[in-house]
DNA sequence: AGCAGTTTCTATACATGTATAGAAAGTAGC
DNA sequence: GCTACTTTCTATACATGTATAGAAACTGCT
């Protein structure tokens, strides 16, 4: 299409992106609205919309220029570390977008500008010693990990937060010792034990049940 | 407090979970809303909320409640094969919620009706060697693992339902096959290669990963 | 210039979760 | 019975994502 038709559009994707970037930057994810963003563009809210299917591609939209901006960490030579370590940074990149946490309601990852790590991540799989399909079913398990993991976290962080009783809480102090035993051993520290980052302890487990 | 004190309640929370539990059965999760619900309980909308946190806590509870109700599965002695039945159980119940995806936000499970899960899995952890902290974590990691399958799943799902363009169809589409020679390799067959189920090979490794 | 077609933008409206203010309906002490 | 207090409920309001209808601004054709 050398010569474009209709009424000339007075914002663009990008720019839209940009903005909603220095929003995020400048006064946090939960500050995006879409009329906020629609004022800081200079338009109306529903303007937005034509640039945009909706508010979760646009947070899609941001994470892949995010993702895409990343470096790329090198990646050892032995295909187990490999894949571990590609895990790793792939966790490491989403877990590092603020407003990731809404969008990871994806089957797998993800978008053009993130593409790198399953690439990786499969090739590495494959590199040691599986079939494609079970490369792919093996960087698609890991990523329900990561993507699970990142949104427990993401949660517990925000509970902290907020204050006040947990569910998990009340259902600790009415634990009955006899019929949960394991529970109760723990229920005191459950704080502690569970602050932990168990993200690398995971995949390398995972990792070692899947390449063997 | 044997005598209570202030207005008497016209409803009580018991009977809002009733309440919901018919609206999701009869006309799906989708149409559960806190105005439909006070309508069904013969209230108001906000009358609600001095039974109920906010909605993810109804959410939670009916959830609660659900898991309570299901049958427990009888465990294997190998202590490798009874947490891969436990977390499976554990998967099957969360999978059978179709409001459970809503509440998935979690750090981990969860609450007084579904505590049989963890408790068991921890049990079968120690028993299989590890030590609590250990368990701990291997709940927690395999919580996580289960928790992302399951948002995964049901995001395919509704996409599918939706049609439209996927974002990763897009993604696929521009792809190059000289940057991403794995990807492209599979491009054509991600759809048939991500439909199978692959969440049991997901704990079987990361089972065999963990308890060594 | 005028008409048709296309794309972008504006105005308005709606459903939703939930905050807030205050009314209603009880109990206990006097 | 009256007042103080407590709990529950009602009315109203607001921010949010987004649907819908139509106006506006352009191109090309006649």
């Amino acid at each position: 299409m050398p010569t474009p038709t209709g009424r000339p559009p007075r914002i663009s994707r990008a720019e839209i992106l940009a903005a909603a970037l220095r929003v995020i930057e400048e006064d946090g994810v939960g500050t995006l609205t879409m009329r906020r963003l629609a004022r800081e563009v200079g338009t109306t809210a529903m303007a937005l919309y034509h640039h945009v299917r909706d508010k979760e591609e646009l947070l899609l939209l941001l994470l892949d220029d995010y993702a895409a901006g990343l470096p790329r960490p090198d990646l050892p030579e032995d295909p187990r570390e490999r894949v571990v370590t590609a895990a790793m940074a792939m966790h490491e990149a989403v877990s590092g977008c603020p407003w990731a946490v809404d969008v990871l309601r994806a089957d797998d990852l993800l978008s053009v500008g993130a593409l790198w790590y399953p690439e990786r991540i499969v090739d590495a799989a494959v590199r040691a010693g599986l079939t494609v399909e079970d490369a792919v079913d093996a960087y698609r398990i890991i990523w329900h990990y990561t993507a699970g993991e990142i949104a427990g976290r993401a949660a517990a962080r925000r509970r902290r937060q907020e204050g006040g009783t947990t569910y998990r809480e009340r259902a600790f102090a009415e634990l009955d010792a006899e019929e949960f035993p394991r529970l109760s051993e723990v229920a005191g520290r459950w704080e502690e034990l569970t602050a932990r980052d168990t993200y690398a302890k995971g995949v390398r487990a995972l990792v070692d049940g899947l390449l063997r």
